[in-house]
DNA sequence: ATGGTCGGTCCCCGA
């Protein structure tokens, strides 16, 4: 048997639970990494997805950010609801958990990375720390020696053909090379890109902004990562962008991206 | 055609 992970932002929990619960009847992943939840625990519509067949984490904030877990198999332990590093950072990006497999087990993170813009200034700075903060978990997480999928949205553009138009995106958070290298450095670990191992063709993106008529024209970009453990990445078995649910009405900006491993 | 869109919250911020 094979197992499916997927990450999506779904931007509002609330404002896409029709989209949401359409899309998890229609390709039932067995692990779903969501972002962007804006909503405190007690406001997930929890009963909702557990209606389904799910078990669900949730790690939410009032109004921004916000991450969840919805697995159909156990979840053995949830191992972190913050990233480690800065007591003081209060904003909910990052849930860890351990799920059972039919051949053991997997380490699955749900990660909403900050964006960082404007560039320079505060918040970008902040999005590099959490990035070296990223980092330091990551590879505290390869000596486990077991699969682990870092799965999210990263606000990283990574190659100039994961975007329509490079140079409009000049400046920007998600494009500079200080973004790049914090990006690729948590690669040089040890960690493959599931997309770019399974896939990798150039133009095709996760995000399309609502303005300027982006989707329609696709002007995209490629956020969206599953990173992975080698352990990870030797079962990995193929990738999808599902460009489904962000043609559909009340959609996120973003569209689910899927890996299937023989785990 | 030099603008334009969402979502959450509260009269503006974040993306």
């Amino acid at each position: 048997m094979s197992l499916s992970v997927a990450s999506w932002n779904v931007n509002s929990i609330k404002a896409r639970l029709p989209n949401v619960i359409a899309w998890l009847k229609e390709k039932r992943p067995d692990v779903v990494c969501l972002q962007e939840i804006k909503c405190q625990d007690d406001g997930f519509p929890r009963l909702e997805i557990e209606e389904l067949g799910y078990n669900v984490e949730t790690v939410g904030q009032k109004s921004y950010n916000g991450v969840a877990l919805l697995s159909m198999r156990s979840i053995d332990e949830v191992a972190l609801t913050a990233l480690p590093g800065d007591e003081s950072d209060e904003q909910a990006r990052y849930v860890e958990a351990v799920i059972s497999t039919d051949t053991g087990a997997v380490r699955v993170a749900s990660i909403y990375l900050p964006n960082g813009n404007p560039a320079p200034g505060d918040k970008f700075d902040y999005k590099l720390g959490w990035m070296k903060r990223l980092r330091e978990r990551a590879a505290e997480l390869l000596t486990y020696e077991e699969p682990v999928i870092l799965a999210g949205d990263y606000n990283i553009i990574p190659r100039d053909c994961d975007v329509h138009d490079p140079a409009a995106w000049e400046g920007d958070a998600l494009i500079r090379s200080d973004s790049r290298d914090a990006f690729a450095a948590i690669k040089w670990l040890g960690y493959a890109d599931a997309f770019e191992q399974a896939d990798g063709r150039a133009n095709q993106y996760t995000f399309w902004d609502y303005q300027r008529g982006a989707w329609q024209k696709d002007h995209g970009i490629r956020i969206d990562h599953l990173l992975l453990s080698p352990q990870a990445a030797d079962a990995l078995e193929g990738v999808e962008i599902d460009k489904g649910p962000r043609g559909r009405e009340k959609a996120s900006d973003h569209t689910p991206i899927i890996g299937t491993f023989a785990l």
